[in-house]
RNA sequence: CGCGGAGUGGAGCAGCUGGUAGCUCGUCGGGCUCAUAACCCGAAGGUCGUAGGUUCAAAUCCUGCCUCCGCAA
């Protein structure tokens, strides 16, 4: 058994790491250019790219995939029965997943149809969805649009992205693990995709992480969990940004303009959205640690009435 | 060499045109209260990130280093 994995984020760590462990040999690991850099303007692996040199493998890193016929050759020279993808972080072209004797399957972190894309997992809070879960399918041409193998749930209420993103790696990886041994024994079944009913899970910018203060302290608080700990949320007090890292939605009507702070207690910032209150109880300058507004306030202070919100945008 | 902010008692800050450190909160003890997150009195707790330099004298000026963080990637 001949397997080619590529994936670049954490999320497809959790798989590279299962098929290890249940001794399937993973001759090639394709991840991304090493492209991401700290403050300091170092250079940075990929996750994947990290934990397959731990291990001894043979790392393969194109900059472009598509019409790269050194790539192609190579893959193909390989001769493999399977190529496993994970958040490779690009669309594979028709040839490459011609190539393996078992075809290319993917591991994603959603229930498909819904939230094909690149941040599954983070719309799903986001769009306070009771639950979502992975899928493993085999791949075709378009994003996300293959033939489903099996797909596993899992509640995600109240989850940050971390815990949520953590949880569905892993059960992404023993989906995954399962559905090779179905697929060697033929026991696998496939089953073609219905049609989505939530929009595509669009890649997170950071943009995503401004709020609006019309929307509802609900949604709001939604994003800050479905965004952390990146881009995280974000305002503007008083012309410098703040993230918002914990905030409560306490359910009172409030009818000043949204954004503007109507109260402040030693509890936190009330905040008007949506027609609601905000209760915002941690947050972060820029250059400072996380700190709870109740200790923000013991040596700087919040003043009523100011408008959140109001920056450089 | 990508840009920038910050390191001061447990927490958040002030002090930084040099002369051995202050505020708010917390902690501990006591008091007042039916009671309290309220109030009053008192106490403990900091070699001011680190190593050097300048100076009669540095948290305060200069240099190197470490750590944390915001932006950009």
């Amino acid at each position: 058994m001949i397997i080619i994995f590529m994936g670049t984020s954490e999320f497809a760590v959790a798989s590279l790491k299962k098929l290890l462990d249940a001794k399937y040999t993973v001759s090639l690991v394709v991840t991304q250019p090493d492209k991401a850099k700290d403050r300091k303007n170092k250079l940075r692996f990929s996750p994947v790219k990290a934990f397959a040199l731990e291990n001894g493998l043979e790392v393969l890193q194109p900059e472009k995939i598509k019409g790269n016929q050194e790539v192609f050759d190579r893959i193909a020279g390989l001769k493999p029965d399977f190529i496993i993808v994970a958040a490779y972080g690009k669309i594979l072209p028709r040839e490459l997943l011609a190539i393996p004797k078992y075809g290319c399957i993917n591991v994603h972190g959603s229930i498909l149809p819904n939230y094909r894309g690149a941040a599954p997992i983070q719309w799903s809070i986001i769009n306070g969805d009771e639950f979502t879960g992975v899928s493993i399918m085999y791949m075709d041409e378009g994003l996300d649009t293959g033939d489903i193998l099996r797909t596993d749930q899992t509640q995600v209420r109240g989850k940050t992205f971390t815990e949520l993103h953590d949880e569905l790696a892993e059960m992404g990886a023993d989906a995954l693990i399962k559905t090779l041994s179905e697929i060697e024994r033929g026991t696998a079944k496939r089953q073609k995709q219905d049609e989505p009913k939530t929009p595509p899970a669009y890649i997170i910018t950071r943009q995503e992480g401004l709020i609006d203060f019309n929307k509802s302290p609900a949604e709001i608080t939604r994003r800050i969990l479905g965004l952390y700990p990146w881009p995280g949320v974000y305002t503007y007090y008083l012309g410098q940004s703040v993230k918002v890292l914990e905030a409560v939605d306490l359910d009172v009507p409030n009818y000043e303009p949204s954004g503007a702070i109507t109260r402040v207690t030693k509890d936190g910032i009330e905040v008007a959205s949506g027609g609601g209150t905000l209760l915002i109880k941690k947050i972060q300058f820029p250059g400072k640690n996380p700190m709870e507004v109740k200790a923000f306030l013991l040596g700087n202070s919040i003043n009523e009435g100011v408008i959140l919100g109001i920056g450089k945008e």
